[in-house]
DNA sequence: ATTAGACCCTGATCGC
DNA sequence: TGCGATCAGGGTCTAA
């Protein structure tokens, strides 16, 4: 379920509490994800400090030492949860146990458990110095947040391109990182239809959806930063954060700008949510 | 090459 | 209470 703004502040709060702490033992309890985990991460990473984490699109990336990567994604249900023993004091929600695929023991007593009921996300290793170059990363489209992204290089993604702006916004081998909730809530913003093919766009549409995208990414980045200090305080679950949206999940509400009822369509097997009359572009 | 749709899996919810 | 249909914020594969 998280998009770029979820797994950011997933990834900001993994740096600020694992960054420099030395593994002392992973266990897998059940390596069933979209690619198994492989077995000798035990192995290949025990007694090994993580440098850094970071985020690119929606995986998440632990630098360790020895130069391994240790990459995760949370597909739609992935939950990650750290524990130490002030943490755990405060520990009321858990989370289903039988879901649990990994946890990692560290050295200073925390722990990591990586939960994922869908079993939609992944776990895997690679060569840190071959991150791009790796099956999950060598065909992914720019990120928002880089000096790539800009309105020149919209036009261009957009340019002779027939599918709808909606689903070109959640292609994540155009755009990294914008998901099913997020694509509707940029094209309420920027005031364009869903099913509008991104060919049809003009300069003006094109610097709207630039703004907005960057707009509500940020917002969403802000909020689930301000609603970490309280997740963390009661509970060790970094996983899943409400932030309020203008149209996501709304069909049949009064759209908060002309109070149209909200329309919801299917496109590609995802529910699009929109302004019928606010989102004529 | 590009696109829409099926599919992977489990659980919650809704209508009958 | 039970049952089926539908839905859920991910990506990948395939057929056209």
């Amino acid at each position: 379920m998280p998009e770029l703004p979820e797994v950011e502040t997933v990834c900001r709060f993994l740096a600020k509490e694992l960054e420099g702490k030395v593994i002392k033992e992973i266990k897998i309890l059940n390596p069933k994800l979209r690619i198994p985990i492989p077995s000798n991460l035990n192995t290949k990473l025990k007694n090994q400090k993580i440098l850094k984490i970071l985020r690119k699109g929606k995986y998440i990336v632990f630098e360790i030492q020895n130069q391994e990567a240790l990459i995760m994604h949370l597909g739609m249900s992935g939950r990650i949860l750290v524990k130490n023993k002030k943490l755990d004091l405060y520990h009321k929600i858990k989370l289903n146990d039988k879901h649990n695929h990994l946890i990692i023991n560290f050295e200073n007593g925390s722990e990591f458990i990586f939960n994922d009921t869908r079993k939609f996300g992944l776990i895997t290793l690679a060569k840190f110095t071959e991150l791009n170059q790796h099956k999950l990363f060598s065909k992914l489209g720019i990120e928002p947040f880089s000096e790539e992204f800009n309105r020149k290089k919209l036009e261009q993604i957009f340019k002779n391109r027939t599918k709808s702006i909606k689903l070109v916004l959640m292609d994540s081998s155009l755009i990294l990182g914008i998901g099913n909730i997020y694509a509707s809530e940029i094209l309420f913003r920027a005031k364009i239809h869903p099913e509008k093919p991104a060919k049809e766009l003009n300069s003006k549409n094109i610097a709207d959806i630039y703004k907005q995208s960057l707009a509500v990414l940020e917002d969403a980045i802000a909020a689930g930063g301000s609603t970490l200090k309280d997740y963390i305080k009661s509970d060790g679950d970094i996983g899943y954060f409400q932030h309020k949206f203008l149209v996501y999940g709304k069909a049949d509400k009064p759209c908060s700008r002309c109070g149209t009822p909200i329309s919801r369509i299917v496109q590609s097997n995802r529910s699009t949510f929109f302004c019928e009359r606010c989102q004529k572009n």
